[in-house]
DNA sequence: TCCTTTCTACTACAACTGTAGTACGACATT
DNA sequence: AATGTCGTACTACAGTTGTAGTAGAAAGGA
């Protein structure tokens, strides 16, 4: 009934996950291409972690003669929304508030970046600074 | 130099970990029987997981007798800061403003619970609502 | 038509995690 | 002393992840 709840991904698939969120259907090779040059990994290794993820149903694979393209099956949202709550769940009792506090107590953000946030998403901007 | 960074533990080594931050040396036992009973564990199971933990240096152990003791060698706020800061890297490009703008939009917390938070933090209040 | 390059499929392998079972020594109880 | 109990140490085993190598088909060039 409701959103496939629980994608929780580690940092390189979400790497892997970004290069299809941007590009969205995308061949094995370009995907290999952007992650082989950021991280020097081969190729193949990118194309076992896009198979192991079709497999889990994250990503789908369409095929084009011998090239196989891959697109999301999953928002960004969906896995920030899981992966935020499994956080704030495991470190912070549930407590969203705490995680804020947490944030400006260790200076990730400063206390007036809070106004700030609230009134650009008060003004329906969901991007600008 | 500064702090031992890295620590990242999963949700059930967390929770191990709460019990030793809570009550401090805490024997296997106790440990134990705590985990067992809200998860249904056995007893060995926590001890396997105790023991790596030791490996890793995440605890450390003392014997009294044929009983072992546990404490934790990392705070709670360490493990928070090395896990958020993960997160907020790999999935809201190291833009903690992203995250919290996040938490907004997805009802994690209302708007007006920020200013609440930073309200709380300028009293140097940091527990109570 | 061969040789080379390109891709995918399959296999491999070590580390880490969740979850226990078993063996064995120390203690407590009859 | 004989037994049962408790606690630790060691072993096990499957699933996931990071990382690749190799084989074999296909496509492109000379």
């Amino acid at each position: 009934m409701s959103k496939r709840a629980d994608v929780t991904l580690s940092e390189l698939q979400i790497a892997l996950m970004r290069v299809l969120w941007r590009r969205g259907e995308t061949s094995t090779a370009d995907v290999a291409a952007e992650l082989a040059q950021d991280r020097g990994l081969k190729h193949t290794t990118i194309a076992t972690l896009l198979t192991r993820l079709e497999k889990r149903g994250v990503v789908a694979q369409r095929r084009d003669g011998r090239q196989l393209f891959y697109r999301a099956m999953v928002e960004e949202a969906d896995v920030r929304r899981s992966m935020v709550a499994d956080l704030i769940g495991a470190l912070f009792a549930g407590d969203a508030q705490e995680l804020v506090a947490h944030l400006v107590q260790e200076s990730e953000i400063a206390p007036g970046d809070l106004a700030k946030v609230k009134r650009r998403l008060a003004r329906g901007d969901h991007d600008a600074n």
